[in-house]
DNA sequence: TTATATTTTGTAATCGTTTACAATATAAAT
DNA sequence: ATTTATATTGTAAACGATTACAAAATATAA
């Protein structure tokens, strides 16, 4: 493979002129500048990327830190972060945590270690101490999940206002017994979901039933069911469910089936996302829509300009409550 | 931020030695590494992987190809590579083509510019010709999809066969009308499984009727559904369905339930990947199971083999018929 | 103790770029 | 034609590591 000395020393200029006409600078001669491109093509010659950012001390890549990668959820925000880095001329590192610390710090030394230039950070497992260190000298920025005093940049919804609002909209339609299917109050997004939900209720004179919340060890498919198969073990069975994921939903969804009840007829389902899959169903899922792809595209936006040194501020962008079948009359 | 060299004076030796330290070689001594430790330390310093990467003239990075990262047949397969790569000490770039050639081209240009050290391509629209230009200077691995003349090591199931014991499967339980919904027969992939879908319908003197196979222009939930509505409006209307893809299948079985029909009473549906999502429909999907993992794993190892300059070979791996509550009965 | 073998350390080149700054060539002004 | 201003090119020093090879320090043998 040539590098930028061989095709200097074949177009009879130097480095320096060759750089130049790489990197489209136009204090280059018409005439060198086509002495130097035919012997590019000559040598056929591809500048090296590591010579470049060694230089520029820079990689041009943003780390992308998720919990699993087979989640929906996050493939649409991925998307969009993507799509924003090739723009950018940034590309993307994708590292799927698995929720385990060990795998978060060699993914973190990669930033540290300037083969990073930042991390857009979506595990709501990360150690937010960690995370708060490393965001005092390197650009980080959070995206979904957030810890409000690290002062690192997030961009999310409001997850109260939308809980509340899903809920509100089970009430609306009549139901008074309403089931939360919540996972981990340690994660913020949970606390704040089941604070709408208590809002909602409290608003509309509703008792709130412990017996009615349901924690869950994740987000996926069998823990909706696993949870589902002990709400309706209630003597008192609720007429509506609050999940807040769509696969919890899909999974309670499921084993409502299989006990043949009818959804909505006897249980109405909400769930959270508006993942592809929530349309897939069958009754389709009222949900609640995260602007997923534009997430993305914003946390890309803003880390890149945080490497950029610019002061960027967080966000809090839309939701909106999607009604389908599985809320319907 | 420290570098070596500063590393180096303020534990008083070369750099040398403290590349030594760094590097775990056992030619220096106790006293001496102790003190480039505490040097480390003091500086907290880390060491550059851009600098190192062009001193070894490598990236450590796999570029990984795919289509879409939403689809789950995909993810699946990159949490294999992932956990591969990680073990290896390589990290993983996640591009996708969105089928855009130029895209593709951008991703190209990473490993010729030497900022990834080889590529597995799982996108089935990849361009062979241009993937077999860089697969003569460049470690490339396909996967899934491949193109046998391109002299590219691969890692793939028998699709043919895998087709031919689907719909063999819905022959032996009574079908003898059997549609197949396929996508593009450009894909390598669905030609082979319409070969295998064929080799069934021969084998048991099943007439092949054309009219009951089907093109889609992906791979997608909504094509899944499109091709079910022209399936139903035939006159005649075929008892089974082949689907090329679990999320085509889906897309049939809620087309079929949108027609007030029953799965699988009126009709059974067939799907191919095994998808987790195949898990949780109402009915199960009855699905040809690839091993997605395993063959992320496996791409993964020949890759890194590929670039330390070993001999691969291709590998077809085995597929299971896993059969649910859409084909049952 | 001295000569020799072995281990530990240091010097400097190298990987492949970019870019201040200096030097040269060309254009404009007198 | 000479001076001055401007545009183009070249030289060499970074960026931050690794590693032959040389040199120095230590261990072993006589």
């Amino acid at each position: 493979m040539a590098n930028i000395h061989q095709v200097a020393k074949h177009a009879g200029v130097s480095v320096a002129t060759v750089s130049r006409v790489l990197n489209g600078q136009n204090s280059v001669t018409a005439k060198t500048r086509i002495k130097v491109e035919d012997a590019i093509k000559q040598l056929n010659y591809e500048p090296s990327l590591l010579g470049r950012n060694l230089r520029n001390s820079e990689s041009r890549l943003l780390l992308v830190l998720i919990p699993n990668i087979s989640n929906p959820f996050y493939s649409e925000i991925i998307n969009g972060i993507e799509n924003t880095a090739i723009d950018l001329n940034y590309n993307i590192l994708l590292c799927e945590t698995d929720t385990n610390p060990d795998r978060e710090n060699i993914y973190f030394d990669l930033v540290r270690k300037k083969m990073a230039d930042g991390i857009i950070s979506m595990d709501p497992a990360v150690n937010v101490e960690t995370l708060t260190k490393l965001g005092k000298t390197h650009a980080i920025i959070q995206c979904s999940e957030y810890a409000v005093d690290s002062g690192i940049p997030y961009v999310t919804i409001d997850n109260l206002e939308a809980a509340y609002r899903a809920v509100k909209h089970l009430i609306r339609i009549g139901h008074t017994r309403i089931a939360l299917i919540n996972s981990d109050q340690k994660y913020l997004y949970a606390r704040q979901r089941q604070l709408g939900y208590q809002k909602a209720l409290e608003e509309h004179g509703l008792h709130m039933d412990e017996e009615l919340i349901f924690h869950t060890q994740g987000l996926g498919f069998e823990y909706g069911q696993q949870a589902m198969k002990k709400v309706l073990s209630q003597k008192q069975r609720p007429t509506a469910i609050f999940a807040v994921s769509d696969l919890l939903a899909i999974g309670a969804l499921k084993e409502i089936h299989s006990h043949s009840l009818k959804v909505p007829e006897d249980i109405a389902v909400v769930g959270f996302d508006k993942i592809a899959f929530s349309n897939m169903t069958h009754p389709t899922l009222t949900t609640v829509a995260q602007p997923m792809y534009q997430m993305g595209t914003i946390a890309a936006k803003m880390l890149v300009d945080k490497i950029q040194g610019k002061e960027v501020e967080s966000l809090i962008l839309d939701h909106e409550l999607v009604i389908r079948e599985s809320t319907l009359g």
